[in-house]
DNA sequence: AGCACA
């Protein structure tokens, strides 16, 4: 079960992903779980027939790519497992830093249409896809995430979540009712020294993982997105 | 299983 003979690359490629997931929502929370690896410049998730139940992660660099390659073979996410591999080729995103990117046109793709050459360059920019729309979600959750900003290097996958940003009237009462919707769900601790924070106890740190992903920038108020990582060890 | 850039 080896990676395989592909080549390290800046990009990664990973399959069995569930495909009921919406694209924006896996995209969104890819982010999530990958930005601790590093920067990443793009997401690619495609719903076609071909495609779906795959995705590239754009790392800007290749060693973030091989610590996710690794670290996160088989984590399970959406109930399946992921496997993943260095991507096959250069992704566009990746060659456009370069300014090695030319447009595609051979392969078996004749069929498109004239293409104008002046490209306007920022008409994909974001790696972070907006709105998560699943029940938990309200608005806007992206807060925490701007590539650039404080770029703290996130704690390895633990079962306890930590939590920031909270608004100092949060009850336990309230952060119960949202993480107890998760699976492994075991409980939350405010720390009364510390007003705005709180740990999440879950059972493992797959489960706790899918509550971070799922409530990540959920906002009790709405100048208060959460922010949520794995507590260090 | 399936390697693209909607």
């Amino acid at each position: 079960m080896l990676s395989g003979d592909i080549p390290p690359n800046q990009t990664i490629y990973i399959k069995n992903l569930n495909e009921k997931i919406k694209k924006d929502e896996l995209k969104r929370s890819l982010y999530c779980l990958f930005s601790q690896y590093g920067r990443i410049l793009d997401i690619i998730a495609l719903k076609t027939p071909k495609l779906r139940g795959q995705a590239w992660v754009c790392f800007s660099e290749v060693t973030a790519a091989s610590n996710a390659v690794r670290q996160m073979q088989n984590f399970p996410f959406y109930e399946k497992p992921m496997r993943i591999q260095y991507a096959k080729t250069k992704s566009d995103c990746i060659a456009k830093e370069e300014g090695s990117f030319v447009p595609r046109e051979k392969k078996k793709k004749q069929e498109e249409k004239a293409e104008k050459k002046k490209y306007a360059d920022e008409s994909k920019q974001s790696a972070v896809p907006n709105g998560g729309t699943h029940g938990a979600s309200n608005g806007g959750s992206t807060a925490s995430f701007r590539p650039g900003s404080g770029a703290q290097e996130a704690a390895a996958p633990n079962n306890i979540l930590f939590i920031e940003n909270l608004p100092y009237e949060t009850t336990g009462r309230m952060l119960e009712m949202l993480f107890e919707q998760y699976p492994g769900f075991k409980e939350v601790r405010l720390i009364e020294a510390k007003p705005g924070i709180a740990f999440v106890d879950f059972e493992d740190d797959g489960q706790s993982s899918m509550a971070m992903q799922a409530l990540q920038g959920f906002k009790i108020t709405p100048q208060n997105p959460m922010i949520i990582n794995f507590a260090k060890k």
